[in-house]
DNA sequence: GCCTGTGAAGTTCTTCACAGCC
DNA sequence: GGCTGTGAAGAACTTCACAGGC
């Protein structure tokens, strides 16, 4: 009905989990100068079904016109305002490994509004060196520096991980996107998300070794990206 | 009921995705000495509860004992063979960017189960150079040289992504891992799993907008379907 | 007594299908 | 006619709570 019931709102886990691709196909979409988009358009491009998508957009409030179809910039600018990303956010990144290299030049947290302001080690010989255009830094020198906004990446060793957690949550993180594997207590209030490279890799041998006799399989909990940015490799 | 029943078991794909975290978690346990273990001790160990383990752990099989638990190493056992990890997975990388560079020399594969084996770019100055001890070749290289029981790591910019994902189907890769945020339209009976990082964040962006009214609020993430989501991992 | 295995209940998420509006 | 928004049905997943066996 209205535009800005803003007032009961209670989004789904799952749904929130799918805004953000959502987002980058709008993104998609204004780059390529469409301004308006029907449900089946956008959810093909997102890859899920319409009326998973129509569903997910009705718990942000009636964006679309009935007939028409969804004004991609107002639409972008909802869903962005939702995931609060109309600032951007500064990330510090724990562990200056291979990963934490990567991460620390990867071009697709920029583009997105997150900055990774801060590189922090507590190795000596890594502490004071320059990596993607940061001196990085230990404990220590991050709670001179840091403010309490900022997401917490950890990219350490697992046996690393709660310590870093503990470090990260006593200066006021209160979001953590954790690569360790290792399951990390964390106290409620702070939001911890999860990459483990090697769990992914064991899903897919399931996957392997169990031919699906699943007649069809699409969705499943949430995203599917479309356009943006990534990192670099591969050249045309 | 019996131990191998092993007919008409249809594992749930949110347990799929839980099995290897408990099966680090046994991996941890047998390394420490420990012989047997209650569902309510490895349940607080992979970070779930006890009833969602048991229940979990009793789609493949009986292999607990009432009034004492389970042993350790025979339930890692069968969690292993049930994800097929009984063999080693070739895993073949495409992209070097920064991100194809720090997966190439992580460490956290080889010890999992899974082995780098080649590492492929259409570049022609990284073509032939060498990364983590193996030479990068380009697909026509990768054609002459796969079997077709490999998995495949896109580390691409999402633009060349698709095109990838179609040249690794071509070659009969059957399991994709997707670091790109594209999404990829590939054919049944490929199984792709996607790691988005800026989506990681994102999701992360909302709660932190959004303080969770939420009482009690622990673990997330499962499924499996098709494409999406992504879970843990690297540590350099 | 202790702890697993599991129907049943409860919760969350997805899909259907159609009313409502352009 | 076309397309959104949404109750209602359905499927998937989680939690409960207790029967069953050591």
């Amino acid at each position: 009905m209205s535009a800005e019931p803003a007032a009961h709102r209670v989004i789904p886990g799952a749904t929130v989990a799918r805004l953000p691709v959502y987002l980058r196909a709008l993104s998609a979409l204004a780059t390529a100068g469409t301004d308006t988009v029907s449900s089946e358009e956008l959810a093909e491009a997102a890859g899920v079904r319409s009326a998973k998508l129509r569903k997910d957009l009705s718990y942000l409030g009636s964006y679309g016109v009935r007939g028409v179809g969804y004004d991609v910039a107002r639409l972008r600018d909802e869903i962005e305002g939702e995931l609060g990303l109309r600032h951007d956010f500064s990330l510090v990144i724990v562990g200056m490994g291979n990963l934490g290299h990567a991460l620390a030049a990867y071009s697709g947290f920029a583009t997105r509004g997150f900055a990774v302001r801060w590189l922090v080690d507590e190795a000596p010989d890594v502490v004071g060196t320059r990596i993607a255009g940061l001196t990085v830094i230990d404990f220590d020198g991050l709670a001179r520096e840091c403010n309490d906004s900022m997401i917490g990446v950890i990219a350490t060793p697992p046996d690393a991980a709660q310590d870093v957690a503990d470090r990260l949550v006593a200066l006021g993180v209160r979001s953590i996107l954790n690569f360790a594997p290792a399951v990390l207590s964390i106290p409620s209030g702070v939001e911890v998300r999860k990459v483990d490279l090697a769990t992914e890799l064991q899903i897919l041998a399931f996957h392997q070794q169990h031919p699906r006799l699943d007649p069809k399989a699409l969705d499943r909990d949430a995203l599917d990206p479309k356009t943006d940015d990534l990192e670099e490799g591969a050249a045309p």
